[in-house]
RNA sequence: GCCCCGGUAGCUCAACUGGAUAGAGCAGCGGACUUCUAAUCCGCAGGUUGCAGGUUCGAGUCCUGCCCGGGGUGCCA
């Protein structure tokens, strides 16, 4: 038997489904026009009707015009599930027609023995090189929750693809480049120069700041000035906002000049952007270690680095006539959407250009099958945008390839606070990412110590950092991404529902398991014992544990990582349930014992796996 | 104005892309601990899936039109 083969057979959808197609065929030979039919295998939600159910008999009674439950029949008379199922026959079938399956305890037993490898069957995929752009971060801001966001879903995208053979490329698309960047350069000179501030010292909360007063004061009151002058609202009013507006002017005017000293190399200038970008990207990385976020210096591909492209892929737009002058600007129209601004009319370039070189540079330095964008949803017409041009400019071209390769937004949502507003602090800042981890720590070591007050401190610090960061990551990849979600500290730390510690928690109790079994000396030989599964309980633990590698896949396929969650929260509550049920130490037989320690390890591995799949970390006690 | 995304139990969220009686957690009520870590488990109660039509054997899911909320919309990124 191959490797191939052996992984085929693992999961129960795919072998049943193979039966059922031939037993499809068998049943309608000749009636059927255009290749197989989708048997529909899919695992039954209630285990009253059984363990997997085929639905392909309704669809079918509409091509064929018969009766469903007719079709049904016939289908079963021709199937063979051999020794894989109990006997089928009209008592199979239930409803409009629905036919049930119930596998064997043997066969049950066989596949989950099967799975019980160091690739837990997940499945490779025919391989592809995939970019994902993750993280986001621009210079001279703090990282805020929407960052959180893009850096732990796209992390987490990023793991489950790998996990599947792909070869993952991580793009961390920094904004480093353009005029806001160099209002703040020139802030932080004038400041340096007036020796209000220590280029040696400089922090991102100093550049932070700094990034808000040069926006301050480079942006013009026009309308405030308007106003006063529609409503007359006096000499004193006017002066004052005249001289707002003419300070703004001669601000935005310095930035400018600025931008251009920094796009021609200007050596003090460069140096001061150079610092600025150190500085960001210090705390970025940093931060994203303490996520255990697997995103590092050399996944970050500043707009800065596309900077001299930009000229060119404006000429090829305009070579290709896609690209057209309007009121002296540049756009490139697309059916059904609007106008993508290329170029403005000072011959200035725009974001969707960059993002056209960043296409380009991935599609065809970086070899890339598919792109994957998870950017805040709030981009979602710039995605479209970007993505009709390049496919018109031939820069999702591969070379080579016979089709262009897929560029996909896997859009996110916003983090609202309590009030159902975006979370910001009291004063109407935006929440730093490294403040709220300080307190997500804080906050699970005084659960901690409240649970466990036996812990070491230094454990306990090891403790609650990792769960503080599993809490925090799962509660922003458990709901579906594309909707916002409202942000509870109480309900991420919490250790009942679907989050972070209850996992880790299950997780623990099995190790636990494992601890307790070696000071008794009995668990030699569970990793190849017999696995009898007879309880109900068992049984169902078991059904749950052959859907790990599928639901990997589906989590791949459709970019949604709360799939997993959702499906790591069933296996830990049907685990739990087995435990209360099933002893296992205390097992009536050896055979069950160690049927049960291989059981309770093979979950144990299931979990640690797809909370990998995740970024997040395991433990061993908490 | 036009486009995109949401609307599911009192609250926070699921529902394997059209399948059987819409499921969890919290909050409420009632049970099970000298434990394999009770940070758990079992039970009760809680629903016109925003509204109205339509397609289908079957709709939370698909199509149309409304209502509410959020976001976006050629010279910021």
């Amino acid at each position: 038997m191959t490797q191939a083969h052996a992984q085929q057979r693992l999961d129960p959808v795919e072998m049943l489904g193979e039966r059922f197609a031939a037993a499809i065929a068998d049943a309608f030979a000749g009636k059927l026009e255009g290749g197989a039919v989708d048997p529909l295998i899919t695992p039954s939600k209630n285990p009253q009707h059984g363990d997997y159910q085929s639905n392909a008999a309704m669809p079918l009674a509409k091509t064929l015009g018969m009766p469903p439950r007719e079709v049904a029949k016939a289908i079963v008379e021709k199937l063979d599930l051999g020794d894989l199922a109990t006997p089928m026959d009209e008592s199979s079938i239930a409803g409009p027609g629905f036919i049930n399956v119930r596998l064997k305890p043997e066969t049950l037993a066989e596949l989950v023995g099967e799975l019980d490898r160091p690739g837990l069957g997940v499945k490779a995929e025919e391989q592809q090189t995939i970019v994902v752009d993750v993280c986001g971060v621009n210079l001279a801001k703090q990282m805020h929750v929407g960052h959180l966001r893009s850096t732990v879903i796209g992390d987490a995208m990023c793991r489950t693809l790998e996990k599947l053979g792909h070869t993952v490329i991580r793009q961390n698309h920094v904004g480093d480049w353009g005029l806001p960047i160099a209002m703040v350069v020139a802030k932080l000179q004038s400041e340096a120069k007036a020796g209000r501030i220590d280029l040696g010292k400089v922090t991102l909360d100093d550049l932070d700041r700094l990034y808000k007063v040069a926006k301050q004061e480079s942006s013009a009151d026009t309308k405030g000035l308007k106003a006063v002058e529609r409503f007359q609202l006096g000499p004193k009013a006017q002066a004052e906002l005249e001289a707002q507006v003419a300070g703004a002017n001669e601000a935005l005017e310095h930035a400018k000049q600025t931008l251009v000293k920094l796009q021609s190399g200007d050596a003090e200038i460069v140096a001061l952007w150079q610092k600025l970008y150190d500085v960001t990207m210090g705390a970025c990385l940093e931060t994203c270690k303490r996520l255990q976020a697997n995103i590092t210096a050399k996944d970050s591909a500043g707009e800065s680095s596309f900077r001299d492209q930009l000229g060119e892929i404006v000429q090829i737009l305009l070579d290709k006539k896609l690209a057209e002058e309007d009121g002296g600007a540049l756009v490139v129209r697309n059916e059904g959407l609007e106008p993508t601004l290329v170029r403005k009319s000072d011959g200035g370039y725009l974001y969707a250009t960059t993002d056209l070189a960043a296409v380009r540079k991935r599609v065809k330095q970086l070899g890339a099958d598919r792109v994957i964008y998870c950017v805040d949803a709030r981009q979602a017409l710039h995605f479209k945008q970007v993505f009709a041009t390049a496919k018109k400019a031939g820069f999702a071209h591969k070379i080579g390839a016979n089709e262009d390769s897929t560029l996909e937004h896997a859009p996110f949502g916003m983090v609202l606070g309590e009030d159902g507003r975006p979370f910001k602090t009291r004063s109407g800042e935006n929440v730093k990412l490294s403040d709220l981890i300080d307190e997500a720590e804080q906050r699970a070591a005084v659960i901690s110590t409240e649970k466990n007050p036996d812990l070491a401190g230094d454990e306990r610090q090891k403790i609650a950092h990792t769960v503080a960061v599993a809490a925090l990551k799962y509660a922003d990849l458990s709901s579906d991404r594309i909707k916002d979600y409202v942000f509870d500290w109480d309900r991420m730390l919490a250790f009942e529902g679907n989050t972070g510690p209850y996992l880790l928690y299950t997780y623990v109790r099995i190790r636990s398991i494992f601890r307790k079994a070696e000071e008794q000396g009995i668990v030699a030989g569970y990793e190849s014992a017999a696995l009898a599964i007879n309880e109900p309980e068992e049984k169902q633990l078991a059904l749950v544990l052959l859907r790990y590698p599928a639901t990997v896949a589906s989590v791949a396929r459709t970019l949604e990582p709360h799939r997993m969650c959702g499906y790591l929260y069933e296996l830990a509550g049907t685990f739990s349930r087995f435990f209360e049920h099933c002893p296992v130490l205390k097992a009536e037989t050896d055979v069950s014992r160690l049927s049960r320690l291989r059981l309770c390890d093979l979950t144990a591995r299931v979990l640690a796996d797809g909370l990998d799949c995740l970024g997040i970390q395991t433990l061993e006690r908490m």
